[in-house]
RNA sequence: GGGCGCGUAGCUCAGCGGUAGAGCACUUCCUUGACAUGGAAGGGGUCACAGGUUCGAUCCCUGUCGCGCCCA
């Protein structure tokens, strides 16, 4: 093996392999365990938080396989209907076109070829990232059998009056003309006016004030509401308003909608372009007068000279001609929500039209219900209530949209209006008798992305075909995946699997946070805070990361500022850190906190914990190599015993992690064993043995199959998280271990050996790693070279002392570099020495020539402080008689013990300092 | 306005009723045969604040302050 470890060489090469002997397939006749991955976008590229995710998803797949499951990751990409069309576009746009020159057929068609060329990039870097998916199986939300899925549950839902077509008001976008599901409109605060427009009475009477943030709407008023308990008003309700700029003549009426303390408590009410307004129309039988077309421009229902004129011209020429008759009472400025569309940012409309909706009610109430009896689980579990939340205020969910790229709805009409829904035409034509003489044309409007995205778990396994797969593997085990698309997906799949197939889609939901820049900022271009996981895995250089940051930014001007900032984060670009580092970063990030800061520093860290993997697999099978390993009798050290122990906490801590998805705390598990127990000390621990001219070949022969077994237990423990470095050191050492499998992948996850958890062998060795740490900690405040080698004489030493010593001298010297170690008899006078206690026992380190006795002074006197705190601290609790009697009896007695201790040394320590002090 | 969450070492985060932990950063020493992407030793925290419950609170409860997200 070479001396540095170097992930670049092995990775590409062991995941082609894995993959072309088809190890991503389920097999075996376990437990089913399946995961359906979140579809990413088809056109798409892979970003942090995909990459966290899939981290993830694959560490459970790997982890169920290596258990014996019957393992299905199934992966897929979703047609992600308005991002695709609109890139597509834009491609269209800058070559002086639109979609409309093309046609539909031939834009569709253009879709695809972009989908064809930009399709695979997505694949190609989960393979980078190692994912485990079955490819075989790759699905496709547009593909043949997804849309067949998609018409027969839209078939359905219809027949079973679930889906109906109607006109009602939508949110409109007028510049990608297409109705949006609530999901879709994100509403931003923003600064504007509120206009207090006088309206006059009919009777020339007077006049009402009205207060809207939307002036020009008024052409489109149909009455004027008030409170009907507002006594200023009461006189008022039933009579007219003479309509400003209009020949119209209004009615004010009465509702409790109206907020009596908002502006003068007098609303205008605009039924066709305001969401409040339609209820309240609706109640008051108030005539709909749409003002708008498709693209918000002003339409022949208002008076001629604003007719043409866009929204917000029109707002300006109304308030001028208003100000200009005296009608507008005042001005202020005023907060308010603006609705924008979650793709163009454009500013989304209420508009009436006809679209189809899905009847949610029915399919919410089964939905919540298996939540709340647990049939489902969200973890962490909080998350629930966001879903209750939710769930109990659904609105029907508008599925239609105005786009080219999509499913097309399968409805068709005849000429004289009626509506036929089926699979296809011909099944339309013989459901209803209808001649072929009949002209029908299907509806022109695709469904909602996430309409299809809601079937994914049935749909990618087989429905509506019964297939083995849906028997096997549905309901999935489990749904990974960020908070933010609870609602647009989550709760969708649990509905429609409710409906579909009788049973929840998944059994949990894991909710991880989402993954944030250092500073907890969004990453996105126009911040060119961006990291892209590729980039941490291959590294990049400063001047192609710059490139990479400040290319193609909607507002060119900040690319100074993304300049500045990148050169001063990454002054030498960024290093090449591996798959498996990234993905342990990952694991170590999955707490459960919402949002998840990646921190650069991090990846470094365990870039470097691959490196002493890697080494210290170099010195195993260096030890190993050329030694039989097989049938020769063992003697197991006491060293052997103490890491066999250790593993079995660390498995056992390990598996509560991934059991219970706390990746942080399995990784950290490992991380600490293999750095600390492994390599720190079991590794030395080894050395003194296999240099050892007395140790017998049975205690070496010892040492070197536990080498040997814990690291391969150890790369099996690792392998769902780190997979690249586990398999290619596994490689060598599997066989080494008397594993003949053909591949890490497909060896069983290390159960943890319970008969292995040993105190007494765990005290020992606690006590062999005192002592070395005693030593070591005088060295290192006295500045003792770690070469100077010196003589460690231990005093008042216990039977139990003598024992231990007598057994486990040669660690000690070697760990600790010692000359000799060995027990001062009694009544024989102690050297002048620094001094560390361990019970009863002195550890004696004569000052001849070693020790400076100011510096052993101030170190005791650092240790005293110390103590004397603690000792404080203790003896106060202890002097509470309410602690004393109402405390636990286990508690008080391990305050009692720790009095004692803590005296003792002090006591010792105290002693020591006087005696050093004399020697001034 | 409703819902959810966060505030622990300089930074990123674990812990969550019995004297505070990790990684990175920092200080000192060290190229000894796995590893300087390393080894050894060390410094650093009134666990946001105020009350309460408790023998005991970073941990539970209430409130305050600060920060964030979602929904309307």
């Amino acid at each position: 093996m070479d001396k540095t470890y170097s992930p670049r060489d092995i990775e590409a090469r062991l995941y082609a392999h894995w993959e072309a002997e088809g190890r991503f397939r389920p097999a075996g006749d376990g437990t089913p365990y399946a995961i359906v991955i979140p579809p990413p976008n088809v056109t798409g590229t892979l970003h942090m938080g995909h990459a966290f995710q899939d981290t993830i998803m694959d560490a459970l797949t790997r982890y169920h396989r290596m258990r014996g499951d019957r393992t299905l990751w199934q992966p897929g990409t979703d047609h992600a209907g308005i991002a695709t069309q609109m890139v597509v576009e834009r491609q269209l746009n800058a070559a002086g076109q639109t979609r409309h020159d093309l046609g539909r057929e031939a834009f569709i068609k253009r879709v695809w070829k972009w989908k064809d060329e930009s399709g695979g990039t997505i694949a190609r870097q989960m393979r980078r990232l190692g994912t485990s998916v079955d490819w075989t199986r790759d699905r496709f939300t547009m593909d043949e059998g997804l849309s067949r899925a998609v018409t027969e549950t839209f078939v359905r839902l219809f027949d079973e009056g679930l889906i109906y077509r109607g006109k009602r008001l939508v949110n409109w976008d007028p510049v990608l003309h297409t109705a949006l599901s609530d999901l879709e409109v994100l509403s931003h605060e923003e600064t504007g006016s509120l206009w207090h427009l006088r309206y006059p009475l009919a009777d020339g009477s007077g006049h009402l004030v009205v207060a809207t943030t939307r002036p020009e709407t008024m052409l489109g008023d149909t009455a004027v509401a008030v409170h009907p308990e507002d006594e200023r008003y009461a006189h008022l309700v039933g009579r007219q308003i003479a309509l400003p700029l209009t020949e119209r003549r209004i009615p004010i009426v009465a509702d409790t909608y109206v907020e009596r303390e908002f502006g003068s408590g007098c609303v205008k009410i605009t039924p066709a372009h305001d969401f409040n307004d339609y209820e309240l129309g609706q109640r008051h039988d108030l005539p709909l007068i749409n003002i708008f077309d498709r693209n918000a421009v002003l339409n022949d229902e208002v008076p001629a000279t604003y007719r043409g004129l866009d929204r917000f011209e029109a707002r300006k020429r109304v308030v001028a001609d208003l100000e200009a008759a005296g009608l507008i009472e005042k001005i202020v400025p005023h907060k308010l929500m603006v609705p924008k569309g979650d793709r163009s940012n454009a500013v989304i409309e209420p508009w009436l039209t006809d679209q189809w909706y899905v009847r949610i009610e029915p399919l919410a109430g089964p939905a919540i219900e298996a939540v709340e009896s647990g049939r489902i689980k969200f973890v962490p579990e909080n998350w629930d209530r966001t879903y209750y939340e939710w769930m109990r205020n659904i609105k029907d969910w508008c599925i239609s949209r105005q786009l080219w790229w999509g499913h097309r709805i399968p409805a068709w009409y005849a000429a004289d209006g009626s509506i036929y829904v089926g699979r296809d035409e011909a099944e339309v034509r013989a459901r209803h008798g209808l001649g072929a003489d009949l002209a029908l044309r299907q509806d022109d409007d695709v469904l909602d992305t996430w309409f299809s995205s809601a079937l994914w778990p049935f749909s990618t396994l087989g429905w509506p075909e019964s297939t083995l797969e849906l028997k096997q593997f549905y309901p999935t085990a489990v749904l990974v995946t960020g908070f933010d698309i609870i609602f647009f997906w989550v709760a969708r799949m649990i509905m429609m699997g409710l409906k579909f197939m009788g049973d929840v889609p998944f059994r949990e939901v894991y909710v991880h946070g989402l993954i944030r820049d250092g500073e907890g900022q969004k990453m996105s271009k126009s911040k060119g805070n961006v990291l892209d996981p590729l980039d941490l895995i291959d590294g990049i250089d400063l001047e192609t990361l710059l490139a990479k940051r400040t290319a193609g930014l909607m507002q060119p001007h900040l690319a100074a500022g993304i300049e500045k900032a990148t050169r001063k984060q990454f002054p030498d670009g960024i290093a090449s850190y591996g798959t498996d580092a990234l993905r342990f970063t990952f694991a170590s990030l999955a707490t459960l906190s919402r949002d998840i800061r990646f921190d650069v520093g991090r990846i470094e860290g365990y870039r470097n914990f691959c490196n002493k993997l890697w080494n210290a697999a170099r010195f195993v099978i260096m030890s190993v190599e050329g030694h039989e390993l097989g049938d020769g009798p063992q003697a197991p050290t006491l060293a052997d015993r103490w890491i066999r122990s250790r593993l079995a906490a660390a498995l056992e801590a390990t598996r509560t992690g991934f059991d219970g998805y706390r990746f942080d705390l399995a990784s950290q598990a490992l991380y600490e064993f293999t750095w600390y127990d492994f390599c720190d000390w079991y590794l030395e621990l080894s050395k003194a043995v296999l240099n050892s001219e007395t140790a017998s070949e049975a205690e070496k022969r010892a040492t070197r199959h536990t080498l040997i077994s814990t690291l391969e237990s150890l790369l099996r423990a690792l392998h769902p998280l780190m997979p690249f470095i586990t398999e290619e050191i596994w490689q060598r050492v599997g066989v080494l271990a008397g594993r003949t499998g053909p591949t890490i992948m497909l060896e069983p996850w290390p159960v943890a050996d319970t008969t292995a958890r040993d105190p007494e062998v765990d005290g020992e060795m606690r006590w062999v790693m005192d002592l070395i740490l005693a030593v070591r900690q005088i060295r290192g405040e006295m500045d003792i070279a770690p070469s100077r080698r010196f003589e460690v004489l231990l005093a008042h030493a216990s039977e139990s002392d003598l024992g231990r010593l007598a057994r486990t001298r040669h660690w000690v010297e070697r760990l600790a570099n010692l000359s000799s170690l060995r027990p001062l008899e009694l009544g024989v006078a102690e050297p002048e020495s620094a001094v560390a206690l361990m019970g009863q026992m002195r550890i004696l380190v004569p000052m001849a020539g070693l020790i400076d006795v100011v510096a052993e002074m101030a170190r005791l006197e650092k240790r005293i402080v110390k103590l004397r705190a603690d000792l404080g601290k203790t003896e106060g609790k202890l002097s509470n008689a309410n602690f004393v009697t109402n405390a636990p009896p286990a508690v008080v007695e391990q305050e009692r013990a720790r009095i004692a201790d803590f005296s003792r040394e002090l006591a010792g320590l105290e002693a020591q300092l006087e005696r050093v002090r004399r020697l001034q």
